[in-house]
DNA sequence: ATATATCAAGATATATTTATCCTTTATATG
DNA sequence: CATATAAAGGATAAATATATCTTGATATAT
């Protein structure tokens, strides 16, 4: 449905929001969102080519976002790691015709479009204000 | 979103149903559906298994449907070949917290529910009475 | 400058998904 | 019973997703 290494992404860019404008190492990440640190920095940089969030080299660098939590959707961060593919020609046909898909890959097609809305509809920072606990992540091992 | 192995397993449902109750064999279905045919028969085998389809060896052998196509729900194809993950609890804690999930696995769980909502509220049958042209995929290669 | 911190990039490893092929088993029909 | 048909099952292969590790590049502080 939403693959582990975009969840992992999304773990991380709300790590990011909750501390912004303050950068974090992947280390720092990697504690937060329980995603291994390896693997999450081959996550940050695709993040970091995707335009979302900028990295800093060197003693207090690390990655930060670079625009403000309200101003990011969780789209944002999905379509970076999964661009959502939405069906515009029948799988079967030879060529495309238009809108005009059959019932089946009409409906695989609404569905993600619904999917598309909603993850337009949320923003990172409305995650934030929703937290628990005064924790974006519900992890009970965040340092704080 | 929706695996490949799921898409195809959908379109064999609704070439199935059109032809609802004669068997087709893995061969026919291929042709119709487009889907490799050693590759279809083994998703054949597991909707088999999960019992939405019969089948029948030997000559004017093949599958059909179990149910009739009203019965059938889209959900119940996708359910056999990539049960929807609910997310009960948070991938992050160590327990779960039952319905207290943070911020972010709420709305990826709300996301999931909304799919499977959608997925239950179509049944095959109305996607054949929806059918463009006479046929319930979009093929142009159809052989009626 | 030098030492340290930190990301970038590439190679490699493992798991899962997608796909093919071959042999075996079951069934219908003459 | 013999034969043809068709699914079941197993082995293998290729592609992709997930994960690790090592080395190199770059920024900061002293």
């Amino acid at each position: 449905m939403i693959s582990q290494t975009t969840e992992y992404a999304l773990r991380a860019i709300v790590t990011l929001a909750d501390k912004h404008p303050q950068p974090m190492t992947t280390e720092q990440l990697s504690e937060h969102t329980q995603v291994p640190t390896g693997y999450l920095a081959k996550v940050m940089q695709q993040l970091t080519k995707g335009g979302l969030v900028s990295s800093q080299r060197g003693l207090h660098g690390g990655f930060k976002l670079v625009s403000k939590p309200k101003d990011i959707t969780m789209l944002d961060v999905v379509r970076i790691l999964e661009p959502l593919p939405r069906i515009n020609s029948c799988p079967l046909e030879i060529g495309d015709h238009g809108t005009d898909l059959c019932p089946l890959h009409r409906r695989l097609d609404n569905l993600i479009a619904m999917v598309e809305k909603q993850l337009t509809s949320t923003t990172i920072a409305r995650l934030l204000a929703e937290k628990n606990a005064n924790k974006p992540l519900c992890s009970g091992r965040i340092k704080d």
